[in-house]
DNA sequence: AACGAGCCGTACCGTACGTTACGGTTCGGC
DNA sequence: GCCGAACCGTAACGTACGGTACGGCTCGTT
C-alpha cells in the first residue's frame, strides 16, 4: 500500500517563471537523465544557481519538483459513466487504455520514471510516490467508477474492483512499461496503441464480462 | 526489438575469488543501490581497489559483470511440454506464474532491475539489455513451447504465441513490477503469489483454452 | 632459499559537481 | 531619480569518488 502523498494538488505557489524553469529542467531531464547538473539546468533556464538553490532548496528539491510539476499536468482523461450501454463502456474502456499507453510510452514519462526509479532506492523516496499516485493510483481512481457503472449496469461481473483494475491494467500494459524503462527500442506507433487497446478491452469484456445467456462465436 | 546480447553464457572465465567478489558487489548494490562506491565494493570483498580494476576494467564493468553474474544464476524453472492434458498445462502455467512472481519481487531483482533502469538513458544501456534477455526473453523463451505443446494437443488456441505469452505475461505481472521499483512497499506472501499464479492461469485459460463444446459456468 | 606473480591495504591525484558567495543589472514602488 | 528586492552570471570552495601508484605480504615454482 502507498502511503498519502504530501500534497496532490501542487502547481500552488508556482510562478509562471519557475514553471518555465521547470519545464527547462523536465526537457534536459528528458534529455540527459538523472545525470543532470545544476549547472546545466541554470544555463537551460537561463537563470542563476542561487536561484535554483533559493526556490527548491537543493538538487533533490529540484527533481522533486520537477516531477511533481509534470506529473500532475499529465492525466488520462477522464470518463462519466453515464452512457450505460455495451458500446460506451467498451468505447470508455478502450480510450482509457489507448491514453495509458500513450502516456507510458511517451519520452517524458520514461524519463520521469527511470528517475523515480533509480531514487527509490535510497532513503526518501519521494518520487517514486509522487509518480505512482499520478500515474498508477490516479489511473485507477479514474477508471473505477466507470468499472463501478458497468456493473450496476449488468455489463460487468466482479466482486472486487481492484483486483478487476489491476488485471485491465496488465492487459494493457502487459510486457510495455518494463521493457521501455529498460531501454527496449519498442515504437509504438499509434495503430499499434490503437489494436492493443481494443485488443486489451476484449479480453479484459471476455473475462468480466456479464454472460448474458450463451454466447455464440 | 531487442538487440541480441554480446554472450548469453557467461559464467565463463570466472574464479571462484572473482565470483565470490561479484557476490559481495551484488549485496552491496541491494544495499546501496546505484550509488555504491569501488571503495566500499573493495572493502566489502576484501580485495583491493586495484584488483577491482585490473578485473573489471572500471565502474560499469563491475557493474555488468556484477548484474550478468546474477542474472545468469536465476532461472525461471523449465518445464516439459510432455504432459499434454490439461491438468498438467495448468499446473505449468501456474509453476511460470508462481516462480516469475517469486523472482520479481525479490530483493537482488528489484535491485538488479532499478540499476538497469538507471542505466538505461544514457548511451551503453548494456545493463538494461542483460536484464531484459535474462528475464522477460528467458521466460518467453522456456514458456513458449509449453504454449505450443498446448495449442498441438488441442488444449489452447491462438495464432500468435508471443502475443499470447506477453498476454499471460501481463495477467501474471500486472502492476507488481512498477510498484516495486518505485518503491511501493507490496508484500508478497507466499500465499499471495500462489493465489495470484492461480487466478492468473485461470484467466489465461479462460482467453485461450479451447472451446471443447459449451463450457457451463 | 630465492624469486616473481598476484593481491591486499592505503595513500594519493584529478576532476566533476553540489553548494555558496558576490558584483552587476533590472524593475517596481515612492 | 532613488532604494531595495529579486535575479543573472560567474567565480570560487569543498568534497566525494573514480582511477592510479606503491610498498609489503603470501604462495607457488624452481
Amino acid at each position: 500500500m502507498l502511503h498519502s502523498v504530501p500534497d496532490i494538488d501542487n502547481s500552488e505557489a508556482l510562478t509562471e517563471r519557475q514553471q518555465a524553469v521547470l519545464d527547462a529542467a523536465l526537457r534536459l531531464l528528458v534529455e540527459e537523465g538523472d545525470n543532470l547538473t545544476m549547472t546545466a539546468v541554470a544555463r537551460r533556464a537561463s537563470c542563476s544557481k542561487e536561484t535554483l538553490y533559493k526556490w527548491f532548496g537543493d538538487r533533490d528539491g529540484l527533481l522533486t519538483a520537477t516531477v511533481q510539476w509534470q506529473a500532475s499536468k499529465v492525466r488520462v482523461a477522464s470518463v462519466d459513466g453515464k452512457g450505460l450501454d455495451l458500446a460506451s463502456l467498451t468505447a470508455s474502456l478502450e480510450r482509457f487504455a489507448s491514453d495509458w499507453l500513450k502516456v507510458i510510452s511517451s519520452d517524458t514519462s520514461i524519463a520521469l520514471n527511470r528517475v523515480a526509479v533509480s531514487h527509490a532506492g535510497s532513503g526518501k523516496d519521494n518520487l517514486g510516490a509522487v509518480v505512482l499516485e499520478n500515474g498508477r493510483f490516479a489511473l485507477a481512481k479514474r477508471l473505477k467508477p466507470v468499472l463501478e457503472a458497468g456493473r450496476k449496469a449488468g455489463l460487468l461481473e466482479f466482486t472486487d474492483a481492484e483486483a478487476a483494475f489491476r488485471t485491465f491494467f496488465g492487459l494493457v500494459g502487459r510486457d510495455v512499461q518494463i521493457r521501455l524503462l529498460l531501454g527496449d527500442r519498442l515504437e509504438l506507433t499509434e495503430a499499434a496503441i490503437g489494436g492493443d487497446a481494443i485488443r486489451a478491452t476484449q479480453q479484459f469484456l471476455a473475462l468480466f464480462g456479464a454472460k448474458t445467456g450463451p454466447q455464440g462465436l
